[in-house]
DNA sequence: ATCTTTTTCGCAAACGTTTTCGTGTTTATA
DNA sequence: TATAAACACGAAAACGTTTGCGAAAAAGAT
């Protein structure tokens, strides 16, 4: 087992000093061309490479950021961390993942964890919990003790830092106005209870797309799921929540918030033997594999979770490295697109 | 902006020595009572937190793992990563990522930028370029140097380290019997290159099946995609391929090692109008999303990704925190579960 | 041969910790 | 009262870097 070789090790072998070697790999031009020359040879033969750690401490930045997400088993965040990831790496930084399981506490603790040294700013789209306490102090802490933060998707308002939100509302008002302009006449909603800003807004572009349209908002036709329980449970209640929509209405378009209550929509659907698209449509909101792939393909509107995650990156890496204080934040909102596929034709 | 406070700040504030104040905080006997009070009470007013990459420097470890996966966007691996997540933070560790993106040279290049400090050990599954190159220097260079390796899934036997795999070869054994005892006769095999360990691995537990039944395997019932191309672009490819096999054979069973393959199976058997399962059973290898919420679901043999994940990091964390020398390497044999669903009935 | 300039290198501080050892002060013991 | 023991604290080294500055040696100029 060959240790790691240090700059003490490399002065000591030649019998320069540490900073002899320091600037000659460095290539400063104080040092000799011959012992420049000895000592590159002998840290390459070595295989030198200088510890992370030492220069973090010295430099006082670490070069990499922390990203506190809800849950990393979920097409939409793996893939805001795959855009994450890339932009971070081709710019030099690394990515340090803490998961709060939409958690309060899991999330304070993970960022107490982190905040101390090992990261530079944190990404992070808020749990469910924390909405629901509305207790942010982890969060401002963090920023008056100089550490940006960068939100997405999950964001309030009340914080001062960056926010990359996808336009939900415009979103939600474009997908029902397409089940509008396919025909449909009475469209009922999917959607999370309001404390997750994401169903909020979503729910005011479904209204707001009636609205325009002159139909009547009927409160019967918006099912507000409590997803705080184990996630099969609360399937199966949704389901026969649904069903029970479908029998007593003529339902003949349905807008979910999200991926996975579309296609439980789609299943109750099949189940009552409605046709899709032909007796009734049926979109949902995020770019997830289970729509692709769904038969028929599910009609959805696309969140640019992979653009979310560059854009944070970039954000966050460019209030790192700008010598400003971080005082002007940007709001980033990326708009979203309808990828039309069977469910809607 | 309240900047965060060092010992020495402390130290010079209250009039004592750094090292006076690092005791009291340590609540060391040295320290006389009314001193450790003061400086207490002052550490926690200012929420005085130890600097981790000074720690890390000090101490020579830094607690957290690296994990370079292939892939982010994956069932799968989201799942490993959330089970190496869960006991790496119940024992105080953090998990920093790194994508490989299924190329050499970004493995390569994520390991050497983790190596030099940042971390204390490995979690990682090996990228299909690095299996098809055979190149494995980066592995032997980071244990030699005293990094301890855990590979999982993707392994492979040259490395001396520890390994944590599914049993894919009695999983799919058992899965195609299962298709077999379902009346089935004519089983096809979606699977990948052999240079994939888990690829050539179930193709020999499926020739293995069929030959325990007295079936006499069919070359042309075996279907080897290249997925090196772009993911659409193959999957197109795939759907005519499948779409010729069951055109000119009577198949009667399908057993696919992924979770795509398998769904793209089914979509070519509906557009042939073969009613699933009546006309043709189909049965996939991992438990991702799809299986579950595509109709029919999809009966599968569940590779219990979490646990996984769980097993690698105790592995690794066992073996940082052993005085041993790394000598003895585990392999882990997961055993495989069939998931009965509505496509093998 | 003396003075100035250039070249080449080492010292020491700094980043924030922990910990060993030493030292001065107080208290207890003979 | 002299001496030993107990107590309370500080100095310094160590982890591995980078860098400003001073100094010695070599080279050049007069």
């Amino acid at each position: 087992m060959r240790q790691t070789v240090t700059l003490k090790q490399i002065a000591n072998e030649i019998g320069v000093s540490i900073s002899t070697v320091s600037k000659a790999l460095r290539n400063s031009v104080e040092i000799g061309a011959e012992t420049k020359l000895k000592i590159q040879a002998y840290a390459k033969l070595y295989n030198y490479r200088p510890n992370n750690i030492a220069l973090s401490l010295k430099n006082r930045k670490t070069k990499t950021i922390g990203v506190i997400i809800p849950e990393i088993v979920h097409h939409f965040f793996s893939k805001v961390i795959k855009g994450i990831e890339q932009v971070a790496n081709k710019r030099g930084y690394n990515v340090i993942i803490g998961l709060s399981n939409e958690s309060f506490d899991k999330e304070v603790i993970n960022m107490q964890l982190l905040a101390n040294g090992s990261i530079d700013g944190f990404i992070l789209s808020i749990s469910k919990e924390t909405l629901l306490k509305q207790d942010y102090h982890h969060f401002t802490e963090s920023i008056d003790q100089g550490m940006p933060i960068v939100m997405f998707d999950r964001v309030v308002n009340d914080i001062k830092c960056d926010k990359v939100v996808v336009d939900d509302y415009e979103g939600s008002r474009k997908a029902v106005e397409l089940l509008i302009s396919k025909g449909c006449k009475n469209i009922a909603l999917i959607t999370t209870k309001d404390y997750v800003s994401v169903g909020r807004l979503r729910t005011k572009g479904y209204l707001e797309a009636l609205d325009l349209n002159k139909i009547v908002a009927n409160s019967e036709f918006i099912l507000k799921v409590d997803d705080n329980d184990v996630s099969d449970d609360h399937l199966e209640s949704l389901e026969s929540d649904i069903e029970k929509l479908l029998k007593q209405n003529k339902v003949d378009g349905i807008f979910a918030v999200n991926e996975i209550y579309a296609i439980t929509a789609m299943k109750v659907a099949r189940k009552l033997k409605l046709n899709i698209p032909e007796n009734i449509k049926i979109i949902g909101f995020t770019d997830g594999v289970l729509s692709k792939h769904a038969s028929p393909s599910l009609t959805t509107v696309s969140q640019h979770a992979k653009k979310m995650g560059e854009i944070s990156a970039k954000l966050i890496i460019d209030k790192l490295e700008s010598k400003e204080t971080h005082e002007n934040n940007e709001l980033i909102i990326i708009p979203t697109e309808i990828i039309e596929r069977e469910s809607t034709l």
